[in-house]
DNA sequence: CTGAAAGCGCTTACAG
DNA sequence: CTGAAAGCGCTTACAG
């Protein structure tokens, strides 16, 4: 166990040409554990039935020489060399941090190769030319977020279409994989917490008409209210585009009502942070004269003041399935279309009772 | 060119068993081009010398036949089938997603895997423990982000390092591959850019004391000062530690002084942030009243109000330079240590000439 | 339940 | 300047 070196016997002069491949292999694996290669993949991909002994075996080797598969390699042999395009927007946001990191996992793990490609966000001439690149570059299907999944619809030729699997998409897509969190009731539990703690008159701003996610954390907002008694007031539902400056007027048209709201809730974290600027220069503190929530629980949620209280979204995992079921699907195994994955409440600084009780 | 189908003759029946494989291969550019295999994949790799003409005929029918080479095939062949680790800081910013991108690129063009693995930051048992499970997956390399690569001389037992690339370090490190903007330099710009607008009571706030790239960016203010004949103020000199949290005392401390600052130069975007924060409850009105700048250009740049003045570092080709000179290096190319790139000085809305004039 | 053989698509020495 | 052969590390049918 401590000791690194043992087995290092005089090696026998290695093949002559090649490079000396420097990592333990399958081969090493196989020798160690007394059994053939093909029972060592066996044992790797839990394929077949095998005598757990010989699997016990396989895998104590496996852990005493460090092995991990060729990722290269595997990918080449398996009925793997699928080909994976991803889609993401030219922006510097944590989402697409987290989205290819859960995507490569998945990729390893499937023996899937990833085609990476950066599209103007909103230029739909853009995005078809990344995909017919990709499908050029033998790509099978297509892993996207959000804003791209609505633009596929306006692609001048579909044609014939990629399989696609969608990540925090708003909604079951029909035909599409769509891996995502329920952004009704996360939506409709946030408001909920907000009326707990007192707040009656709660303004709303929305995301983008085309979004499919708008209209689920719009309805989630209502039901909570409906749930609650409240009377729905429109005037406090103002339009925004999920972009930070949308949320601006927005935010001081709610704050300059006769009545202003003592709560106001954001479709995202991005129109939040405006909320909170907004609220800073006409003197309005947060939370103790307005809260403020937001949704997606990105990197801005922490790092601006206060802290905001949010929606999170497990991005990464969400990645990760999207694209094994993405890849299983290509495969021909059947999977289900519409994967729904737990939302985590998350509570900070930006919220708390309303001022005047409630 | 219109006609995507042609070429689709009967095929004689496939290879019995495996997969039908999917993509163009090297095979059908070869048959094509009418040459070798060989010569395909010389043209390709642009190694050896090559008749003009074939290596046109190469291209031509890699053109029409849309080929794209299998990376997994490649970095099997290759003398390459070389890991080098990927360690990313588990928090959600925008650097990770642009650093993943540059690098994926890089691994790719030069048929090597990445092993990508999170770090607990500022966890130093978490980052050995990183290391030593890449290193027993075979990974020869690693490339880092700044807080990593000053974490490491932090490390219990060193022993037989990896070669490392730290991209975004502060300063050239002896024995590593970095790759860089010119910190001091960049910051030297921003301030001159300030006096020029008619400041001269301009705060800065540090970064840690640890990082390299602090001291540079200190350095830069100064030497703007010193170049200006403006004498430097000690009091207007307030130590942060690139966190959002750490700069708002450090903001509201410089802010509430007698003679206060028009203009606050923060070591990143985030604290900077975090001053524009401060001054709206302070009822500071930026850029009026207060200049305010940062450095890296994160997506915090673009959505706080007003919008920041800042420092754009091209992070995405910093790391794929990074990646691929450890490549080369690893390979056994003479690469220089250290690489500077062009950064750039970008204008937005936080910043302006001071009230009061020049 | 286990293994010998063929093959994935490419590159590397080495001959011509 | 170009090509035939071997090999990278693994998995897939197929026999035992």
């Amino acid at each position: 166990m401590t000791d690194k070196t043992d087995g290092m016997e005089a090696e026998p002069e290695r093949r002559t040409r090649r490079r000396g491949s420097q990592g333990v292999t399958i081969r090493d694996v196989a020798q160690r554990a007394g059994v053939s290669l093909m029972t060592v993949s066996n044992a790797i991909n839990g394929t077949g039935k095998m005598a757990p002994a010989t699997r016990q075996a396989v895998l104590d080797a496996i852990a005493e020489l460090g092995f991990a598969p060729n990722t290269a390699a595997r990918s080449l042999a398996g009925a793997a060399s699928l080909r994976i395009g991803f889609l993401h927007a030219k922006v510097n946001n944590g989402f697409l941090g987290a989205m290819l990191i859960g995507a490569l996992q998945a990729a390893s793990l499937n023996g899937a190769q990833l085609l990476v490609r950066g599209v103007n966000s909103g230029d739909v001439a853009s995005l078809a030319e990344a995909i017919a690149s990709l499908r050029d570059n033998g790509a099978r299907g297509l892993i996207l977020s959000p804003p791209y999944a609505e633009m596929l619809a306006l692609l001048p030729a579909p044609g014939p279409m990629l399989p696609v699997a969608v990540v925090a998409a708003g909604s079951a897509m029909p035909g599409l994989v769509t891996v995502r969190v329920d952004d009704r009731l996360a939506m409709r539990q946030l408001t909920t917490r907000l009326l707990e703690q007192g707040h009656r008159r709660i303004g709303f701003i929305t995301g983008p008409a085309g979004h499919t996610s708008s209209a689920a954390r719009l309805q989630g907002y209502r039901e909570a209210l409906a749930a609650f008694g409240v009377v729905a007031d429109d005037d406090l539902v103002m339009p925004g585009t999920f972009h930070f400056h949308s949320a601006m007027p927005a935010a001081r048209t709610l704050l300059e009502r006769t009545a202003p709201p003592s709560a106001i809730v954001a479709s995202n974290d991005d129109m939040a942070a405006a909320v909170i600027a907004v609220a800073a220069q006409m003197g309005v503190p947060v939370p103790e004269r307005l809260a403020v929530t937001g949704f997606n629980d990105e990197a801005i949620a922490q790092t601006i003041w206060p802290t905001l209280t949010t929606i999170h979204q497990p991005v990464q995992a969400m990645a990760e399935q999207a694209l094994s079921r993405l890849i299983n699907r290509l495969r021909g195994q059947p999977v289900e279309d519409d994967l729904v994955l737990d939302f985590a409440l998350i509570e900070r600084a930006s919220t708390g009772a309303p001022a005047d009780g409630p």
